[in-house]
DNA sequence: CTGCGAGTATACCGACCGTTATGGTTACCT
DNA sequence: AGGTAACCATAACGGTCGGTATACTCGCAG
């Protein structure tokens, strides 16, 4: 049986425990980030990291559900901004995640977690795999707002050069690669 | 100033230390995985790996670049034992591809390898990149041996699909991913 | 005044980390 | 015969790992 365990209570200290762990995390890789320097950035102490999470683990699953939420904000709030309509709404997303990767060139955090512990822990991977539905599923959203033929199947495709610009512009080093993926999103919404 | 270090020199006990290297490093990521454990599967000893790959940083580049040249060999194997001709030869890369993914869920090993490495070993990363990048001029090569327009930014275009396939197939656990990225490429293929 | 939850501070546990050292055993090359 | 390269075995180095224990302070609600 697996044991959802209920979320952690989200005090003071564990705020701080979480922005610090979300950051160190993101940038130095999650196996290569020990407690105590979670501890030492949050300005706290492993005992009240041990009491808020748990487990090493129990602070990884929060990261990323935090991560995934902040990301699906991003993205709900650039498609609330946007006046665009139609087959325009699906490049708005290319656009949004343009500026998700504006800084930085550390990639996704959700692959580079599946990366380090998909071996290692199921709960991560769980949250992992949400997130990459979660885009297939906006893909395909889309597509059948805009009345696009089998739009499932399309969702599912366009969410492939999704992740590939990511990979491409970070792991690549290939800076065109989100102005790439719109080229690519146009030749496949032309029928 | 960047030392470019002399490459290993691959005796029996080296050989059999980089593919342990290879399958744990690859298995259960590298920074969980330490100089005692690879000792114990390759039947040797600390001392031997160190003489013979100076560093764990230097046995990962090995490890990197063995495994591009795998890969490599892999998908130009596929091409040349292919009668297919012009625009069909793309489709042979991501059947070469499929063929690659068909055991495991681990994903790719340089995407992996950034996850982990990309602000600790500037020597890991310029594998990594140099590997996305051939996967780039691959497509541009084929493109422009199908007489296709624009060769250069539409092979930059299918290395999309490609590598969002290997995500989208194993963190996003969606099983239909290469069958969408054939969708993808041919959609992107007709003009 | 008391009890309690939250947080701090410090120390500790066994295990493992990457790395180096010492010493000895083969086997091949001159 | 002597040298050298490759390898094995054992141990140790300082440091960090995830996790636990003890003891303390503070603010607040009953």
């Amino acid at each position: 049986m697996t044991i959802t365990q209920e979320p952690p209570r989200m005090t003071p200290a564990a705020h701080r425990i979480l922005d610090a762990a979300s950051e160190l995390y993101y940038d130095r890789g999650i196996t290569s980030v020990g407690m105590d320097l979670v501890a030492e950035h949050a300005g706290t102490t492993k005992k009240t990291i041990y009491d808020r999470f748990g487990s090493k683990d129990g602070l990884v699953v929060a990261y990323l559900e935090a991560r995934a939420q902040r990301w699906q904000k991003h993205v709900e709030d650039h498609l609330a901004g946007s006046p665009a309509t139609g087959v325009e709404r699906i490049l708005v997303v290319v656009d949004a995640l343009d500026a998700w990767l504006a800084r930085g060139t550390r990639g996704c955090g959700f692959v580079n977690a599946y990366a380090e512990l998909s071996t290692q822990s199921a709960d991560a991977t769980r949250v992992v795999r949400a997130e990459k539905e979660w885009i297939r599923r906006l893909y395909a959203g889309l597509a059948a707002e805009a009345g696009l033929a089998a739009p499932e199947a399309l969702g599912r495709q366009l969410a492939l050069v999704h992740e590939g610009a990511i990979v491409q512009l970070t792991a690549g080093g290939s800076p065109e690669a989100l102005d790439d993926a719109r080229l690519a999103v146009r030749a496949m919404l032309v029928p």
